[in-house]
DNA sequence: CGGTATCCTCGACGATACTG
DNA sequence: CAGTATCGTCGAGGATACCG
């Protein structure tokens, strides 16, 4: 089950050896329409479940949970349950996770010059 | 017709000012199958539409022709009509699409660092 | 050569209901 | 609280045919 994503790139295309492997890859690990806002929620602390649903406000929960599984198995977060009632898990970045925060900065920033002018 | 991408936000989104704004605002930009690699190989020079369908390989025409159009009109590429037969077209970056370059060639420095074990 | 127009597929995502 | 299961929508992008 290749994860081909309609913005992404299945795993065959990124195995050919092209130029752009490496965007290639990143992007994949990337698509998803929540993806960059949680990891960026995540960057300064670890986070629950809950709080990263209220943070975004407008994703379901099957959304939710299929792309922190994603990103989960990507490597690039911690899942960390703790055997409580009621339950309580707690998502972190992994250091795999932590590179990925400079890129994201870079597009906040990129946002904020110029997404001024959505009118 | 807002831009809805299916991992874009619509500018309805955007427009609610949300923290992650200048996140929601790139990734819209960049929302598409093609457009990270398309930057990335204007970056050097500008390209013909030929050169750029021969880089990219398995793309369609028409799937190039929209997304070029959607760099265009957000501003980060330019389209040059040279009137002759047959008609030749050169794309290229514009100054805002050069600020786009450092977030993808980190993206791609990501992607050589942890790409590799694509099994 | 560099498009446009039309049709179609198919997977991401949301909505809803239910659970340990 | 943090999921899982099921279903339905919808739009990105490919395929194909045609054009100035």
């Amino acid at each position: 089950m290749s994860r081909i994503c309609k913005d992404g790139f299945d795993k065959e295309c990124i195995k050919e050896q092209r130029e752009f492997f490496g965007i290639a890859y990143t992007q994949n690990l990337l698509s998803g329409r929540w993806k960059y806002v949680i990891l960026w929620f995540l960057k300064s602390k670890e986070r629950r479940y809950s709080e990263i649903k209220a943070f975004l406000g407008d994703i379901s929960q099957g959304s939710l949970t299929k792309q922190l599984r994603e990103l989960e198995t990507d490597g690039v977060i911690n899942r960390k349950v703790y055997p409580e009632v009621p339950p309580r898990v707690e998502y972190s970045l992994t250091s795999k996770g932590e590179e990925l925060i400079p890129i994201i900065d870079l597009m906040e920033e990129f946002g904020k010059k110029f997404g001024e002018q959505v009118d």
